[in-house]
DNA sequence: TGAACATATGAACAATAATTCATATGTTCA
DNA sequence: TGAACATATGAATTATTGTTCATATGTTCA
């Protein structure tokens, strides 16, 4: 590749763009406008990045039966209770879990009436693809 | 290492668990036997890692207003055009867009009804929490 | 065909994130 | 109070992920 290229080829696209440029104009305005603000796209991916770990799903599916505390969770899913415990830090600092104290233990349930919708809707979407 | 092959490796818990035991057994002994499948649970977290990214989150938002293709993503998000083509893949691979040929130009399009709805539950978790 | 454009992709690098280990905090009970 | 238990957390380690750079692939048009 010559230098000419490379230097029309910048990462940054403040350039031009393709022709499809009047084309898809009307979306790119639309989107433009529509679009939410960064910042709670930011916390909308924030949310999803909780869902997106096998540890915490499997945390979240279990306390879908019921309440558990954090020994009965390590047990469960046989892991270790450092793990499940920073893991259910996360959780809860999104809002999905709440734990109350119960003598020595601290009991978990769930905290939000949309983990089961959106793991319902995760898995419709699984399943149409097998 | 994987996610899924680190979680079959997690340290176990050998020990017997807290005092809880007969407290949380039915939960537990319900939450067993419900629990879906380890490599579901893998596949549901990945899905949700998909949306964990606030690249992809724009990208899926611009789309959701209509088809585009990358150059015209590339500008609107103000990103390089190799980071959102290789955004574009994860999102193929997880069948959330679909693209087609269009002379010079790739079109992505959102190919899946779930992403609107799972946007609009996570949406309303966050503005719970406002 | 070859120049120009649009997109895709492998590899390197940088940034995040998950687990473990060691230990601190909080609670019960003798 | 102190021993035993349950949980929480900081730091280190390791794994994973996102972006960039360089370049390859695919398409159009003169």
């Amino acid at each position: 590749m010559t230098q000419k290229q490379r230097v029309e080829q910048t990462q940054l696209s403040e350039e031009a763009g393709c022709g499809c440029k009047e084309k898809h104009a009307d979306t790119m305005e639309k989107a433009r406008q529509e679009m939410p603000a960064v910042e709670e796209l930011y916390d909308l991916s924030e949310l999803f990045k909780v869902f997106g770990d096998t540890t915490r799903i499997r945390i979240l599916w279990a306390l879908s039966e019921g309440e558990m505390c954090v020994c009965d969770l390590a047990e469960l899913l046989e892991m270790g209770q450092s793990a499940v415990s920073h893991q259910l830090r996360l959780l809860r600092q999104a809002r999905l879990v709440r734990c109350r104290r119960e003598g020595k233990s601290s009991v978990y349930a769930l905290d939000d009436d949309h983990v089961r919708k959106i793991f319902e809707l995760g898995m419709s979407h699984i399943e149409e693809l097998r």
